[in-house]
RNA sequence: GGCCCAGUGGCUCAGUUGGUUAGAGCGCCGCCCUGUCACGGCGGAGGUCGUGGGUUCGAGUCCCAUCUGGGUCGCCA
């Protein structure tokens, strides 16, 4: 090894290099040995290319290592570069060249992995998960790990353009336990007394604000305690990003700028600016969520009015107590089996429907419907125009409280669309969604709790409501950049009047003392000039998992952690020494 | 915490209404082959079906429990 020095990339080389003498290394993806020649397929982080040995060119030694290759061993070759003599490989970038080796050095042997290392690998996650080191040589896996990387410094520099500032701010903090549950950390010197890890950087880029840095971002790493999803770890990454100075309007278009730049260098996507918007309360009632995906139709519509007098208890009920009944058309779906129909009932209930209407118009223009014998005809009619449903359509109508039929509509919108195969999967359609609610009612809780964060501005025109109004209708300074259905990122205008903060704390049931205790730091920095400041955060894995077209954001983490917060290649977490938790002042209670 | 899906050689799968020594492709091992690139030829090893219990004359196949992974609801200010 002493002796050779790697001189390029394997994909580096191309004809433009044939007659040089040079040195490649990397990984055996394949050995073809024909008896008296042998064919290398070399892989390293940018390819394929193929090695030639010949026992006449090579001298037996090197020759007697080629024999001995076998998968996943590592080498070196010096050797000349040729135009092939034999067929040009068009699956490979190299295809039309080769490396005619005059010596080979084995620098690792490698026992037979325990799945194969290529592309489009159909072994189970689980698998992969515990050789992680092995899933990540395969190439779509460094192509998504690529792209992150790109994606991240795109960021930067944009940003860096921008005259936003790179600044780091603590792991170790304060527990807040307002929103998700805390990581925490024990301290060693304080008795009792614990850290938590961040779930955002929030209070901190607040007081950067305070300070006069008037631009501040950070690639920011977040911890939460909650159960995992497809798209969702308990560590992941932020692009968090604050502004003084600014309102809705500024945090928006800057935003728009970004990610039109990220989407053309990562991707090769133009977007046309600005991207379109849409109020919270609009994106409710067309959608039934505050992330829709819009690159399919089939929106819901608002039938209550018509069923004013109807007889359907199940739409009655509903409407007596405040509710709404809404419907959905799924065109040309009046032919879907019984069973269909049934496991889509069975979907409904488990966002907590009671049931699901349904109404097939039939071919020849009959009704087929799980209601109709508790509806005038005229009724039927009047319903199956308001839904613009033509022969051949499938009606589907939920009657509930307003936010049950929407987050039951709304998946079940979701879910038709993929059964009915509706999605484009080429579209990148970005979309924010604006006016946020400032707060909600939290039932368990029996009061009211932020929808974003305790120092989230409400919009000006209702502020007054904070006094007296229905705190429900308060709308706030809020907003979320959705793509394709996901929320990417989310973030608001703050408060930075101390009477606004105080009334903000008050509805939600914060005493001056304990919002003093949890974020005194914050209001104290405030009492000494805080210009008016809005921000944003990105989740980076999802950004790049949506841009990658990957189906979990596991697979743009290189190491993730599965459905039990658990990561099964270092078995994370694990049990430690009783030494350990003695200095730490910690006794665990045996598991019941 | 709830619901749903999956678990058969190293990998990916098949396995008919429960019925003889559980199959395939790839991979692996050995021998042969100087233009292969999904290389080819010949030969070979390797599983008791995630685990435990039950039903049965008989279970990979049915039932119960459990473990491992995935999806999702709740949760995620």
């Amino acid at each position: 090894m002493e002796n050779l020095r790697r001189t390029h990339r394997l994909t580096e080389l191309s004809e433009a290099n044939i007659g040089e003498t040079v040195t490649v290394m990397g990984w055996v993806q394949k050995n073809r040995n024909k008896g008296g020649i042998i064919f290398v397929d070399l892989r390293d982080i940018s390819g394929i290319l193929q090695i030639i040995l010949e026992e006449s060119v090579c001298g037996p030694e090197s020759f007697q290592k080629g024999e001995k290759l076998r998968s996943e061993f590592v080498i070196a070759v010096r050797g000349t570069v040729f135009l092939r003599a034999g067929a040009v490989n068009e699956n490979i970038k190299t295809g039309s060249i080769e490396v005619r080796a005059d010596f080979i050095e084995i620098l690792s042997e490698a026992e037979t992995p325990p799945f194969p290392i290529e592309a489009d690998s159909r072994t189970k996650e689980e698998l992969r998960l515990r050789y992680r080191y092995l899933d990540l040589r395969r190439p779509d896996l460094q192509e998504k790990i690529i792209l992150r990387s790109k994606i991240t410094a795109d960021i930067r520099s944009f940003l860096s353009r921008e005259n936003f500032l790179e600044i780091e701010t603590p792991i170790l903090n304060k527990s807040t336990p307002e929103g998700a549950r805390d990581y925490l950390v024990p301290s060693r010197v304080h008795p009792g007394s614990f850290y938590a890890l961040p779930q955002s950087p929030q209070l901190f880029k607040q007081l950067l604000m305070c300070s006069g840095y008037d631009r501040y971002f950070q690639i920011a790493k977040c911890f939460r305690d909650e159960d995992l999803r497809a798209d969702r770890q308990p560590e992941f990454t932020q692009i968090d990003l604050e502004m003084s100075f600014a309102d809705v309007e500024d945090v928006l278009l800057i935003n728009e700028r970004l990610l039109k730049e990220v989407c053309k260098n990562a991707i090769g996507i133009e977007l046309s600016l600005p991207l379109p918007r849409l109020r919270w309360k609009e994106a409710m009632e067309r959608y039934g969520t505050d992330k829709p995906d819009t690159r399919f139709e089939m929106e819901l519509v608002d039938v209550s009015a018509l069923l004013k007098e109807c007889e359907f208890a199940v739409f009655s009920n509903a409407l007596e107590s405040g509710g709404s009944v809404r419907g959905i058309n799924a065109k040309g779906q009046a032919e879907m089996p019984r069973k269909k129909i049934d496991a889509l009932v069975d979907f409904a209930k488990g966002y907590g429907a009671k049931g699901l209407a349904y109404l097939a118009i039939m071919p020849d223009g009959s009704y087929k419907s799980s209601f109709m014998k508790f509806m005038k005809e005229s009724e039927l009619t009047d319903l199956v125009n308001e839904m613009s449903g033509e022969a051949g359509d499938l009606l589907f109508f939920a009657a509930d409280r307003n936010d049950l039929v929407f987050s039951v509509l709304g998946a079940l919108r979701l879910k038709l669309a993929k059964q009915m195969e509706l999605i484009d999967e080429s579209k990148f359609n970005f979309l924010w969604i604006t006016e946020f609610p400032l707060l909600e009612y939290n039932e368990e809780e029996e009061r009211f709790v932020a929808v974003h964060h305790p120092f989230t501005m409400p919009m000006e025109e209702d502020l007054p409501l904070l006094d007296i109004g229905d705190l429900g209708k308060i709308r706030a300074k809020a907003y979320d950049i959705i793509l394709n259905g996901t929320e990417l990122g989310g973030g608001s205008v703050r408060i930075y009047q101390r009477d606004i903060q105080e009334k903000m704390f008050s509805v939600l049931g914060l005493s001056e003392e304990t919002a003093q205790n949890r974020f005194g730091f914050l209001l104290d920095a405030f009492r000494y000039g805080v210009p008016p400041h809005a921000g944003l955060a990105y989740g980076l894995d999802r950004l790049v998992m949506l841009l990658a077209k990957a189906e979990s954001i596991r697979e743009v983490i290189a190491f993730p952690k599965i459905k039990d917060a658990s990561c099964l290649l270092s078995n994370a977490p694990d049990f430690v020494d009783e030494k350990q938790l003695e200095e730490l002042w910690i006794v665990v209670k045996e598991p019941d």
